[in-house]
DNA sequence: AACCTAAATTACCGATTGGTAATTTTGGCG
DNA sequence: CGCCAAAATTACCAATCGGTAATTTAGGTT
């Protein structure tokens, strides 16, 4: 029933693949950056995850469930809603560290523009991490930690595009510190009681 | 003492090349996309620009020029320079329209992190664009426009971080419209005056 | 031990990549 | 006109690209 078995376990090697796109972004990684990166030989590579766009496809969405968790990891034993929206932008911070940048924003730019199947499942991704975030500021509000005129989704768009404008700076080389230090005062801004008199 | 007759200016070439890698990026522009952008053809190239790392950093450049130009512009015949810091983003963000976004911070993410060249010049264009900004904000707070209690630096890098982020979308989808709406919120929380009770 | 199956590996493919050398065309100028 | 200089063009290059077919190796099963 059974034949050779498997030398590199296809877990491993996927998560060996996406860090080859996440350094080095996806035109770029040749497959025999990615033979490299997974210890595989290309025709294995071609036979367990199909060819190079489905790799990459499943190297994205693998992405997603490790950040998806590691979300719901940073809520665990949070009460203060406040506070985890911070545990929650900080791990994210983390993600992008190491001049990196975030692989889903890297992906955004460089290949959801030519890619309709990228783009969607980039869109869904965006899309939950914005319910989260959501989640947290109506809790908050619900709580009195912030104001009733802070409007729910207009906050998470401030939040979630600042995120994206870090994790660009961050791929070239903006330093965790300075970005953790930005985002909070963003959260702050953004969470503060709005005051009404708008500049015209 | 002169040779043939160029067909095409350099400037038009380089323009059209210009072009070529905001709507594709450097990697996936290739030389044939450049001729056919540029109406030269390779060896053309070649002889008038250099390599196509050469040719990329000129695009850059005169990107930058045409940046620059743009936002002397935006600044002539406005007095208010809370106006002027508007009108100077919104400007931005015109040049992001159409599914482009920003040529530099494309770049910023696809090949600075590899490109020590390439990092050098967007580093020193960031600062430029940021410097306007400073001294944009420095006279808003001299006219009393905005409150004393803002820091300068700060805010340049708060909105700084927030048009990347903003590119980052419009590259991918996001309409000129919706990135103008959340600039302008995000304009007002930062110039607004700060409210000193912060959040731990 | 022989067999079967599936993974590993080798060898190969056409197309395209960035880049050059050699040649032809074109117009200004003496 | 005829020469010259520079732009245009053609033809060519090795290397690498993503992708496949054929073959070898290894281990569990009988």
């Amino acid at each position: 029933m059974a034949g050779r078995p498997r030398k590199t376990e296809p877990e491993v090697a996927l998560a060996a693949a996406m860090n080859a796109f996440w350094a080095k972004g996806y035109e770029a990684t040749s497959m025999s950056d990615l033979t490299e990166a997974t210890g595989l030989h290309k025709a294995s590579l071609y036979q367990t995850f199909g060819d190079k766009h489905q790799l990459f496809v499943s190297a994205l969405k693998l992405y997603f469930n490790i950040t998806a968790k590691a979300q719901k990891d940073s809520r665990n034993g949070e009460e203060d809603p406040i506070k985890a929206i911070k545990k929650s932008v900080d791990t994210t911070i983390d993600q992008c560290a190491g001049g990196k940048g975030c692989l889903a924003v890297n992906s955004l730019i460089e290949v959801a523009p030519f890619d309709d199947e990228i783009d969607r499942i980039l869109k869904q991704f965006r899309q939950r991490l914005d319910k989260h975030l959501a989640r947290l500021v109506e809790e908050a509000k619900e709580k009195k930690l912030v104001g009733k005129s802070v409007d729910t989704k207009e906050a998470v768009r401030l939040i979630s595009v600042f995120l994206h404008g870090l994790s660009a700076n961050m791929a070239a080389g903006m330093s965790a510190n300075k970005a953790r230090t930005l985002l909070h005062d963003q959260l702050d801004l953004v969470l503060a009681p709005r005051n009404k008199f708008r500049r015209s």
